[in-house]
RNA sequence: GGCCCUGUGGCGGAAUUGGUAGACGCGCUUGACUCAAAAUCAAGUUCUGCAAGGAGUAUCGGUUCAAGUCCGAUCAGGGCCA
């Protein structure tokens, strides 16, 4: 037992003290650098950048660096000149958390966490480009992240306004609607307040139908266009004025077709004209009705829009709304499940085809009258159908009633067609220290002015307490040295904004930065831009596919239109890979006990028998377990690998091992450029399986350590080098097979009768189709008899199928 | 509630276009080596049955000569949006 283990421990530094020797020759011969002369094609792999997190690296971590690396290698030795790079996403609140949380300035921290990441990933043997790496904390990273949001706002694309924000009192952070999980914060789940605040934000409604339609120009799964789709959530409706005595009142429907049905109207509670009307003493019960508002001002969407609570409401009594098809006076209610920041917050209510309006209407006593036939009596109808007590469009479906119902009311003045997106502009303020401090200035004169460029970047003072504060202002805002200034353009005393950028906005454009980290007078210089975009291969997860995508693509746009950038779409192929789960299929926590640390993992069986177990365990794009079993199996694998090079052959290959070894060839090729990296590798167990006894001829086994590479990159070499090869196997090219010798000399021919398999039997290869029925028919032998074929049907290479009758 | 995805041995998972279900790996069983064990090597391993055979890809139904694969309904799990 103790022999063994100092075996085991003897063999396991050898193992480690090779990957060390193989990443050293790499580093020294600049392996992974692009050679950047324009005399390959360009392939750029890209993972997403990680937050550099200081509770250390567990294997699920290394899947994305692992999968695309594999893709980086391949891609490499398929003769293309690879930037495979890694950079860090540490500006923002995580970064600032874990500052305070171990009472350093995050500017230090943040320094600190960068070096144990990139110790803890070296390890790996990963192939990113060393020489091209970026933080978004750096100082000359900012300096561009606020140069483009000047560009931005000279363009008008940012604004300030009054956007409803909801504090999460345990973080001390003002959080959008977008970064809440089921109405609580999505970083501590607790419960937030629902404030307004004075908010900048970037306009990217106004992309939100080229971020739509430009979905057709780029290849990503369909899954992730449909969720970006259903985010932007683009709708063709029609706005419809309604007469409320001299005021007009403008209510969003997307069911035009149905307005004789319209029984009642329901207006947000903070709609303007409820404020007008009360202020006008129009409405008799004022008293319910400001009661009413206050309750909903203090709820949250999700609380307000849940379609399982009860509705509630209250009747504005004293003004009706008139319905401009028929002259119909209808009540007026205000409700809280009419939001005032979707349509034109207030909707014409057609209870008999809407299940929410139903619910209101059954609540309040309120009339039902159907404008669609194919409904059950006494129930809502939400279904399309013939149109009923609808004047001109009786008889018409939905999709003519719309057209035909949008058409009457332009032509008279009242409708007006429109489109409506459920995706809002980007709150784009954030009140933390550890964000990029927006630049801008506010003069009394002048308004707001963008600082110079030649004063950016524009660093956060240097501050001992940065905490949050209680009440939500930016912590900026106590530097008051740093917030007084002077006006850009008049030279006046003038105040700065204390605002800070959210997270992604470095995100939004690191990818750029890769191409020419260092450039102090351009973001990127515009002849690497036109080289390296767009990213060809973008990997990452599906919790990314709206915010950061969309984010991302949005920014992108913006900048072409500015001119700063070569194309319409930052990727042009986007793939989403799965999570690594604990053992127990439970996400890896400490509290859960079920972490596998990578750089543990990494001294218990080597950085390459890692690697292949964390591509080995499942599917690319689904969730999988870690699982010490498969790590054992890889680890005898890549054994017998290495003890198989003491035992090669110098005879002649067989035929069968031609074919065998092209095989190989072609399957591991198809298998990672379809990232079916699972069974990529069990093509290569399978492989060596087929060879008895671990005798190998020496080209059979050249083939296999060649297409073994880029998994186990570190064996790989040692084992080439050992063959004689005086280059490395990391530069050499990727090889080829011929297609000729897949064929088999002779196939087997599976029979079966009435669909049922029956037996198999061979044939050689090139035998008429007369011959295979006759081989099937008496392969097929005693079932036969007493029996008429009815039919035969040959599938070429596969099977036989008799269709016979008793 | 809406949209999307996934259901295959004891386990993780394989199965081009519908054409031998269970590759490969783990685990397990047996054998070789060993005083013994570990490691390694060899054989076996969906279930049922002594066998011949029969059953079998969540459930029910449909299309087809043929369904894990296509269609419909149901159930279960997951994701996104409400």
């Amino acid at each position: 037992m103790v022999i063994w283990s100092m075996v085991m421990a003897d063999d396991m530094k050898r193992i480690r003290e090779r990957e060390e020797k193989w990443q050293r020759r790499w580093r020294d011969a600049r392996a992974f650098v692009p050679k950047n002369d324009g005399k390959l094609p360009k392939y750029y792999n890209l993972i997403e950048f990680p937050f550099p997190s200081g509770s250390g690296l567990h294997v699920g971590h290394m899947l994305p660096y692992t999968g695309m690396d594999v893709m980086a290698r391949f891609k490499r030795a398929r003769g293309y000149d690879v930037l495979y790079p890694i950079g860090y996403d540490s500006m923002g609140i995580s970064s600032e958390k874990y500052a305070t949380k171990v009472g350093k300035h995050p500017r230090d921290s943040v320094a600190e966490l960068i070096k144990i990441f990139e110790k803890d990933i070296s390890v790996m043997g990963l192939s990113f480009n060393p020489e091209s790496t970026v933080a978004t904390s750096d100082a000359e990273f900012i300096k561009w992240t606020q140069w483009m949001f000047i560009q931005f706002f000279n363009a008008g694309l940012a604004y300030k306004s009054e956007l409803p924000m909801n504090w999460c009192p345990n973080c001390k952070t003002n959080l959008t609607n977008e970064e809440l999980e089921d109405g609580c914060c999505e970083r501590c789940h607790g419960p937030v307040e629902k404030k307004m605040k004075l908010q900048w934000n970037l306009a990217i409604t106004k992309y939100a139908d080229r971020l739509i339609d430009d979905l057709a120009l780029v290849d990503y799964p369909e899954r992730v266009k449909t969720q970006q789709i259903n985010w932007i959530g683009r709708s063709y409706g029609a706005e419809v004025d309604f007469k409320v005595g001299d005021d007009s009142l403008t209510v969003y429907t997307t069911r035009v077709d149905t307005i004789y049905g319209a029984t009642f109207a329901v207006m947000a509670p903070e709609h303007p004209l409820v404020e007008k009307w009360l202020d006008e003493l129009k409405i008799n019960n004022d008293a319910d009705v400001r009661e009413y508002i206050a309750v909903a001002r203090a709820k949250s969407e999700f609380e307000r829009t849940d379609v399982s609570k009860e509705k509630t409401g209250v009747k504005l009594d004293g003004v009706m709304a008139t319905n401009p098809f028929n002259g119909r006076d209808i009540p007026i209610f205000i409700s809280d499940y009419v939001l005032t920041d979707y349509g034109t917050g207030a909707i014409m209510a057609v209870p008999a085809h809407d299940s929410r309006d139903w619910d209101f209407a059954k609540k309040f006593g309120l009339e039902i009258i159907p404008v669609l036939s194919g409904g059950e009596p006494g129930q809502v109808w939400e279904g399309d159908g013939q149109h009923i007590n609808s004047e001109f469009m009786n008889g018409m479906n939905k999709a003519d009633a719309i057209a035909a119902a949008i058409k009457y009311g332009t032509e008279r003045g009242f409708v007006r067609a429109t489109k409506k997106y459920k995706l809002k502009d980007w709150g784009f303020s954030r009140q933390m220290y550890w964000g990029e401090p927006i630049p801008l200035v506010h003069c009394d004169k002048c308004g707001w002015v963008p600082v110079p460029e030649s004063e950016l970047p524009l660093l956060q003072p240097h501050m001992t307490d940065y905490k949050p504060t209680e009440d939500g202002e930016s912590p900026l805002a106590r530097a008051t040295d740093w917030v007084n200034t002077t006006c850009p353009r008049c030279g006046a005393p003038a105040q700065r904004e204390t605002d800070t950028m959210p997270q992604w906005a470095g995100s939004s454009w690191y990818f750029m930065r890769y191409l020419d980290p260092h450039n102090d007078t351009e973001f990127c210089s515009r002849a690497q831009l036109d080289k390296w975009m767009p990213v060809d291969h973008y990997n990452g997860g599906m919790e990314h596919t709206t915010r950061h995508l969309l984010y991302s693509r949005f920014w992108y746009k913006a900048l072409y239109d500015l001119g700063f950038v070569p194309g319409v779409e930052p990727y042009k192929k986007r793939t989403s890979s799965g999570l690594l789960m604990g053992a127990d299929g439970v996400k890896m926590s400490k509290s859960r006990g079920n972490v596998v640390p990578s750089t543990d993992a990494v001294n218990r069986a080597g950085a390459d028998a890692c690697r292949m177990t964390i591509l080995s365990l499942g599917p690319w794009e689904q969730n999988v377990n870690w699982s010490e079993g498969t790590l054992a199996g890889v680890q005898r694998f890549l054994k017998r690998v290495e003890n198989m090079s003491d035992n090669l052959t110098d005879d002649a290959m067989t035929a069968e091992q031609e074919r065998l070894m092209n095989q190989l060839i072609a399957d591991v090729t198809e298998r990672i450029d379809g990232m079916k990296f699972n069974t990529a590798i069990s093509a290569m167990m399978e492989y060596i399986n087929a060879f008895p006894g671990g005798k190998m001829p020496r080209p059979a086994y050249v083939a296999l350590i060649r297409v073994l590479n880029p998994f186990a990159p570190h064996l790989t070499e040692e084992m080439w080098e050992k063959l004689g090869n005086k280059t490395m196997l990391t530069l050499s090219d990727w090889p080829t097979y011929d297609e000729s010798k897949l064929a088999k000399n002779d196939m087997t021919i599976v029979v079966s009768i009435n669909g049922k398999r029956a037996n198999d039997f061979v044939v050689p290869v090139g035998a008429t189709e007369s011959e295979i029925t006759d081989a099937a028919k008496s392969a097929a032998g005693a079932k036969l008899n007493g029996a008429t074929i009815i039919k035969t049907i040959v599938v070429p290479n596969k099977l036989v199928n008799f269709v016979i009758k008793k």
